[in-house]
DNA sequence: TTGTATGCGTTATCAC
DNA sequence: GTGATAACGCATACAA
């Protein structure tokens, strides 16, 4: 009895947290009834119980405290969302439509950035929040080595990755890849070309669509891609874009990594005296804000942001419950990314 | 006695973690001295029990449970970072920084992302966070409403901003604003203008800037600067463009929000037959990518992360033992900051 | 220098 | 239907 919940009625601050005592006893129950109550056991008490219970607990502001439940359950509810370092320009959006959907089975959210330029450390980091927070979950957006991912499954947590059980996951980045060959070969442009960032670093999906416009170019007896690692700066985007172009001839069309390679590429063609697009085709992807405000506007791919999440929302769903099952259902490519048509193609 | 901590020599997963009473026996002292020494008061105990104790908790793979130790401190161990929606391309670089930072203090980093666009939801998030997770200290960079911090206040949640006790803070976004006025009155230019974003739920740190800017136009007698709300837009762009031009006359210089304000500035110039910096000359703020590969250069504004974040980082010491306080020294604008020159100015 | 006892807030089990 | 009680893992005042 030290202690008061509410106790010298709030010189606005420092009033210690109600707990599930608290609202036992402003409800005039036993606190068992209390946690049932409030983890929607309700089945077996009396409205009235019910209806008490919740009063109090509100009107006390009481929140269950995340520590006492994770002692007890052996695992808290956080979920831990891992972000590679990418720097695309919508991870707020993303973060945003996850953390939503993460709130929408009960969990609370937290946000992890993957740093590769320090591996070890990122995986450090990333293991002792595991360990210490110990997620029901973690969700893995491209960030995690084979490393962090046998660690998951040592400790027992459970991983999200959107290649869950059955529905075989679509392949965005293959379809991403082969988007942009089958626009660049609409648009006429017979010889085409992989853009990929010269640090490979910061291009974890770049393989991936490579592939895929070499997969295209093959079904098509186009000659394959030519691959060009595109540094972030004019001079050397100029050279390796001026080594490229004796080996392919004009028009050239690059699929690129993403708007900021299209962009270097578009600029460095400029600087030679080409033409974009007429010598120089370029078509990037993320639909990044830079690209829409210069000339020639950038034609890119655009995501649908929750639609090429549906993957990993429906793994979510499934890996907690399933209780949403039914209402989700995994977008197709068609349906996650979008030509924007702009002026570089 | 009904499980064993490493029970069934590991069928490479499922083992419960070791706790501090397997710790205990295994170094064969009581938990009270382990808990002890683990938490660096060794100062009492002899040298051998500190090495056996450690020993067995580094050979057992023993972590502190994040549950039991907030559970009975009343907070846990985590520090929320706060980020602005603000869109900089290093934000994972301040993140970075930030959660070293945070480390050293022997804190755990947890990253938090305000958005603007649903002002009562993202506080409502934070609020859920901060009553569940009972973090140490929550970190703002920009992303927290009044009402917010009323909240921290409310629950006794430590705020760090860098507006601490003595020190007074480093006015980074008017220095910003003073640097773009100073580097633009130097190239020559008479007329300063101030570029901001449009839509303003994207623009936190515009308006000091732009005050900063007014400001020394005033102190130099220029005219004041003339407000751009640019739109992210080509046409939009261009229109603010040209319903400036007749008020002001060329050539006009503009400081702006950002790199891309900048960008979509000269692309309009351009698109009026304006030459680049001759009539108008841009000045932005990020150094980002997409800036240095475009013709012309744009001339812009670089931070030195860490010493951007010195005051945050010296906050931070403060709020927490302060024990590297004589190491930490909070940088001035100049070192914070430095011009990136292009050619756009 | 070390051990004992207690409490933190929650949930599960079982008795009523 | 409801309540008492025993864990969960840790830190700490206090006893030895």
């Amino acid at each position: 009895m030290s202690r008061q919940p509410t106790g010298e009625d709030a010189p606005s601050g420092r009033a210690r947290p109600a707990t599930s005592a608290d609202v036992a006893r402003a409800a005039g129950v036993s606190r068992a009834t209390v946690s049932h109550v409030l983890n929607n056991q309700v089945e077996r008490f009396s409205a009235e119980t019910v209806e008490r219970v919740r009063d109090a607990a509100l009107s006390l502001g009481y929140v269950r405290s995340a520590a006492g439940r994770a002692l007890v359950m052996g695992r808290s509810d956080f979920v831990v969302l891992v972000l590679p370092y990418t720097t695309f320009t919508n991870v707020q959006d993303v973060i945003e439509v996850l953390s939503s959907e993460v709130e929408k089975i009960g969990l609370s959210p937290v946000v992890h950035f993957s740093v590769p330029r320090a591996q070890t450390a990122t995986s450090r980091r990333l293991q002792h929040m595991v360990e210490t927070l110990r997620p029901a979950g973690v969700v893995d957006l491209g960030g995690l080595s084979p490393h962090d991912i046998a660690f998951l499954d040592e400790v027992g947590c459970m991983l999200v990755n959107g290649e869950g059980q059955g529905q075989q996951q679509p392949d965005y980045n293959t379809a991403i890849g082969d988007f942009q060959a089958r626009h660049l070969r609409a648009r006429g442009y017979p010889t085409l070309a992989y853009g990929f960032l010269s640090d490979a670093r910061d291009d974890p999906y770049g393989q991936m669509r490579a592939d895929a416009v070499a997969a295209y170019c093959a079904q098509e007896r186009l000659a394959p891609p030519l691959y060009l690692r595109v540094p972030l700066e004019q001079e050397g985007a100029r050279k390796v874009l001026e080594e490229a172009l004796p080996r392919t001839g004009v028009p050239l069309a690059v699929a690129c990594y993403n708007d900021l390679v299209a962009l270097a590429l578009a600029d460095a063609a400029k600087s030679l005296g080409l033409d974009v697009p007429r010598d120089l085709a370029v078509i990037g992807v993320e639909y990044a804000p830079f690209g829409q405000v210069i000339t020639p506007r950038l034609t890119t791919i655009a995501a649908d942001v929750p639609v090429s999440l549906s993957h990993i929302i429906q793994a979510l769903d499934e890996g907690f419950g399933g209780f949403r099952a039914s209402e989700i259902r995994v977008g197709t490519a068609e349906e996650a990314f979008r030509i924007v048509q702009g002026e570089t193609t």
